[in-house]
DNA sequence: CGAGTAAATTGGAGCGCTCCAATAGCATGC
DNA sequence: GCATGCTATTGGAGCGCTCCAATTTACTCG
């Protein structure tokens, strides 16, 4: 299983070592006689680079490493697809890493990239402590994406929590809804931005006497506990939920009491992952743009990387609403 | 930000490189006194041992790729989760990939792996054609999961369809079902021994007679279309779906006319995802032995790595059913 | 036809590490 | 006191590439 180097192929063109390696740098000078003739024997020999010692020469791996905080939400294999695309069109490969949801193993991930020499980091929703953040950010240049960082040099790229807020309320309020129930994210990154702009919406709305926010947590299980309590005493005509999933909870506990959506309660998500999707739930949702985050971020890697001492930016995009079954009239 | 290489934690130590490079390599003929001294000092520069200088001088990476058909299907998360695990207890780093179930991108993401000089790749569910399997071989140690293969040197980890259609078809007959249909999952991988597994055991159980099979897909539209037909036909009193994202999009339908699951019809999904474990859904689906899937395999790429020349293997593991509400002794 | 210039090619040092053979240090035993 | 057998350390070559300065070749023009 020996495999040819650049010496082998620089030997069966007739030509030397320098010449090879300028010839896979798509060098243009480089005659064609000669360029053709080295491609043909390598491609006869079964050449291929050895990337290990083309980035330890170089010192550049033109690799970034993309941290997702959870591959089991669906929402992060939606932004991995943005983001592996946008990194691949600027030149970059991408090495993956799964956060597992706890933040001992992201930054562990994180120190994996480092090892590894990648060119940047982009971290999807991490739960990275501050400190850990700050000193890798002298070391590769960091961007946070759906999580805010104070920190002089770490770039944060968000989508605009507040646009997010008045969609959904203005939708629900447009159909005639007053009686509209918040199913927060407790503690979850973000959670407690979108909580806010949910009733900073409803008091611009006038509706600050109707609203009602019920505590939650990014789940599934929370969604069906929260639903409970909902289904005891006085039933909204809407639910806005953190996420799809806790969306997809409410939809099960409404299903099984015979509570009809849409036709008893409005039901609205977050995130429009491919939960949202189902026909079996239908949901309208937020979407997060992930496209223009994507490139918001490689583009502050780029920048970070020619010039490494600037201060941090915070880059907020606007997301939109996608309407479903899910939401209509209230009832009579 | 340039950083200290061994050399300076040498020099810091008043030690030579090499012995700082025995230090990081845990050997056991370094001075406790050495060992502690070197230790420290880099702990204080903040050295890192450069993982590309040394994969390339040790010719050896520890490191196995893996690459996943499709990280939107729920179903490869769960996947990612085990052989992550277990090449981890197996002293491996992980490479992920996502084919996007593009053969192409997949055989792409292969040669990246192989560039890298992985010691071995896991390809799950592949599409890759058996070409580029074959010269791909050659270099390094493949393991495909879900895939059959019978080439000369690539070893395969199956689960066994024969016992998950048994167990279905066990399961339901035993609940007092023998009007039973099965949705297949058409030209994709696995799905025609789904299909004839299915029609086997329903044979075994003396229901030749009424069993029926309907054309389908992997994926949720095909469910929603296979289930429109069946609401417009006869209506078995169980449908046996593919995976579980096509059973999805059955309960879908039947949901929308009124067709209760399961006390009109029973419902059964395959791969055990989170679709199944949703509370809206709760379906009964058979799981596949995920665990010992990786176990096997990442055992195969170390003895392949010992002996590169042996014969292809095949290990069939047996899966178990999950059963939850979705399943019911059949209607009146 | 030789100087001058541009284009193409080459040799060698070096990236940060591992690995091996060689050496140093040090207690044993006769 | 010295060969013996340890264990602990070291120097140097080499992994496969890039990059730079130096050299060769090709081309132009007075």
């Amino acid at each position: 299983m020996t495999r040819p180097t650049m010496e082998d192929v620089a030997a069966a063109a007739g030509v030397s070592r320098s010449l090879v390696s300028l010839v896979f740098q798509d060098s243009p000078k480089v005659s064609e006689a000669s360029r053709s003739r080295v491609l043909a024997e390598a491609e006869r020999l079964g050449y291929r680079p050895n990337v290990l010692a083309r980035q330890l020469a170089s010192n550049r791996t033109k690799t970034i490493g993309i941290l997702l905080d959870d591959l089991h939400n669906p929402y992060f294999a939606d932004v991995l697809d943005a983001f592996e695309a946008e990194a691949e069109s600027a030149g970059y490969r991408a090495l993956l890493a799964n956060g597992r949801r706890e933040g001992e193993r992201e930054s562990e991930a994180l120190h994996t990239f480092i090892d590894h020499r990648v060119d940047g980091v982009i971290l999807a929703s991490p739960r990275i402590s501050d400190s850990v953040l700050t000193s890798m950010s002298k070391i590769a240049p960091l961007v946070c994406v759906e999580r805010r960082a104070d920190l002089p040099r770490i770039d944060v790229v968000m989508h605009d929590e507040r646009i997010g807020a008045q969609l959904v309320v203005n939708h629900l309020v447009g159909l005639g809804h007053r009686d509209i129930v918040h199913i927060d994210g407790g503690t979850g990154a973000g959670a407690a931005a979108r909580r806010d702009w949910f009733m900073a919406s409803m008091r611009e709305a006038g509706l600050a006497a109707s609203m009602r926010v019920i505590g939650g947590e990014f789940t599934e299980q929370a969604g069906r506990e929260a639903a409970e309590q909902l289904v005891r005493g006085a039933l909204p005509t809407a639910v806005y939920c953190a996420n799809d999933s806790v969306a997809a909870g409410v939809a099960a506990v409404l299903q099984r009491e015979g509570i009809s959506i849409p036709g008893d309660v409005s039901l609205v998500g977050y995130d429009d992952t491919m939960l949202a999707k189902l026909d079996l739930l239908s949901l309208t949702s937020v979407r997060q743009p992930l496209a223009e985050m994507a490139k918001a971020s490689v583009d502050l890697i780029n920048r970070r990387i020619e010039k490494p001492r600037r201060g941090g930016e915070i880059v907020d995009i606007a997301p939109t609403l996608i309407t479903r079954r899910s939401t209509a009239a209230p009832r009579a």
